[in-house]
DNA sequence: GGCAGCATAGTTAACGTTTTCTACACCGAG
DNA sequence: CTCGGTGTAGAAAACGTTAACTATGCTGCC
């Protein structure tokens, strides 16, 4: 039957013409907000099954106001780290009946404010910015001006995983423990008796998971009376390569560490290369512990012990907040806990 | 200065009120499209910086016909294999100058549908599928239905690591020769003087990824005169309990195999830990293969000999031909090369 | 000096919905 | 037999933008 007009679009108007109605009633019996006689509703709803008809999203929207739309800015779509709050961001939105918009920066700070002001004019009703960013003042000006940006249009913005802008900035933090943790996998090694602990993947301080890592870092040391030896502080990027590259260099040079802390697992993992390439074994001659809890990390050899990040309710705990945020007014900060997953990468450190 | 009325987005109107033109006038200045005198221009601009303004996307689509949207369903985010795919579709549609829309199914196929319905309300000039999906007559009819839909709408299914749906459905397919991947692999460790191969995680023979690669690892088997023992064949899903359970299962029955195919590197991880926790040594006593050169597998203990598929390529390739689809209206349907990729946990069989 | 042609700007009508307001029967009550 | 209500339907305006016309000065040419 399907009286298909080839190369356009139905509309309402179509719909309503071969149901021998008015659009008004097409719009009533699809949006079921208004009594239809029942004869009617069944020819709509047939006129509609027969010219495959779909609503237009943007011509609702543009009447309606609102999108139904959130849009996420992350780094990457692969890294395990940032997928699994994608994901979280992703099916919470679904579960409230929004469509998702994804974009990725690569890193990239001024990319990321490019993505925003994008989703800006696709009117998305939050904009949740996934991971850690750069902390420079300029930077954070930026940003809290953004902030009242989407504001003002009735949009959100959203930081998930990365720490506040300022206190006058309108957006929704749900931030994790960084400090926290990097301070428990610390302690947790400095109680097994490591005094010599290695840091790698400290390059880029400004940006925020680098120095919260490494604050947590310097205050368990501080905590047991110890200073971090500037040596055993390796820098690095948040790559393998990275982590590989100077576990090397620390190995090539005698600092007498006994355990390392990489700044992710990813990181962690190149450490427990490099460490096996120079012949030592994990953990009987050197300790490593990770952050991120990836799902590789209890696959590597031996077990990554690691802290913890609840990824997925990071992004669920991200899209709820914002959506809601009248029914959340108070408490549009929230954090959430780490904690260690000690596994076999760990151990006391060898007599001397 | 910024004259900004909170709580009411600035329309072009708006600006051109405090620029003292008409809105033409605006959009003419935005979309560069036409003369303007230098000054218009500037207190055009002026005036957009001072009320903040961007452009509607939803009513400049409405007008202008096109949304500039790519739409990409996927199972997860999270799997490592459909995240690449997944990178490659959203780095193309970013360079192409469009915007990602995503939405994940988690292998429910009847989700699916309704996500590519929701995406026609969407507008998206493109709608992404990636992965393998069901085979059944119904689902392909419904599915040759949806891509006619979509062309009547001016719009495209894409088809992305996915065989065709039919000669007559318009979409785009991007494929990997998955059947020529297994076909390869399988004759590889039959080179190697195996005779006993298992393949693990055929349930689900309707599905196209499951069939395609269980056909390659028959006819490597056919193209040595051999045929393949049931009992060497194991169901199970794409996840790595899966893997292990099976692997178990095998090994606790004397099926006398000396190596193993994992039919996705996932299920193969899950397959060397189930060797390992028997006591035996990949690849002395099994050896093991996969498919899909997730990142992981190089990763593995020990390093797996896996398939590798050009993910990113396929997702790129998708959006390109999709978008292009003119200039390219000849070859609609691509299929990328896959290959052996050779590393520790293969080796000759046991002497008996 | 009149007028074609050009550079610039404005008016108006779309695009596909929803929403408000209005209209028309029909029914029971006074 | 009229009147207010109720149940159903349509007309028209609005959302923010763009594109097709239309309008206004100028410049320069005959």
């Amino acid at each position: 039957m399907a009286r298909v007009s080839l190369g356009s679009r139905p509309t309402v108007k179509d719909v309503a013409a071969a149901a021998g109605v008015s659009a008004t009633t097409v719009s009533r019996v699809l949006a079921g907000n208004y009594p239809v006689s029942a004869s009617t509703r069944k020819r709509v709803l047939r006129a509609v099954q027969d010219l495959d008809y779909v609503i237009n999203a943007q011509a609702r929207a543009l009447v309606g106001g609102t999108t139904r739309t959130v849009a996420f800015i992350i780094r990457d779509l692969v890294g395990p780290l940032f997928a699994y709050i994608g994901q979280g961001v992703e099916q919470q939105a679904t579960a409230e009946g929004r469509v998702c918009l994804v974009c990725t920066h690569h890193g990239d700070a001024d990319r990321e404010l490019e993505l925003i002001e994008l989703m800006r004019e696709q009117q998305a009703e939050a904009v949740v910015l996934v991971g850690g960013g750069l902390r420079t003042p300029e930077h954070l000006e930026r940003m809290a001006q953004i902030a009242r940006s989407l504001e003002r249009v009735g949009s959100r913005l959203v930081l998930c995983g990365r720490p506040p802008i300022g206190p006058d900035a309108p957006a929704t933090v749900v931030e994790y423990d960084n400090e926290g943790g990097a301070f428990a996998v610390t302690n947790y090694l400095l109680s097994l008796g490591h005094r010599r602990i290695a840091f790698v993947g400290a390059a880029e301080p400004e940006h925020t998971t680098t120095s919260a890592r490494f604050d947590g870092f310097t205050r368990a040391h501080a905590a047991h009376g110890l200073t971090v030896d500037p040596g055993l502080v390796a820098g690095g990027t948040f790559d393998r390569e990275s982590g590989y590259r100077e576990t090397k260099a620390l190995l090539s040079r005698d600092t007498g560490m006994t355990a390392v802390v990489g700044i992710t697992d990813i990181v962690a993992s190149g450490v427990l290369a490099a460490i096996h390439d120079a012949g030592l074994r994990v953990p009987e001659d050197i300790s490593v512990a990770g952050y991120d809890d990836i799902p590789l990390s209890a696959d590597l050899n031996p077990p990554l012990t690691t802290v913890h990040i609840p990824h997925e309710e990071l992004g669920r705990s991200a899209v709820r907040l914002a959506l809601h945020r009248d029914d959340y007014a108070q408490d549009q900060h929230l954090m959430l806990g780490t904690h260690v997953v000690i596994r076999k990468s760990t151990a006391p450190p060898k007599e001397r």
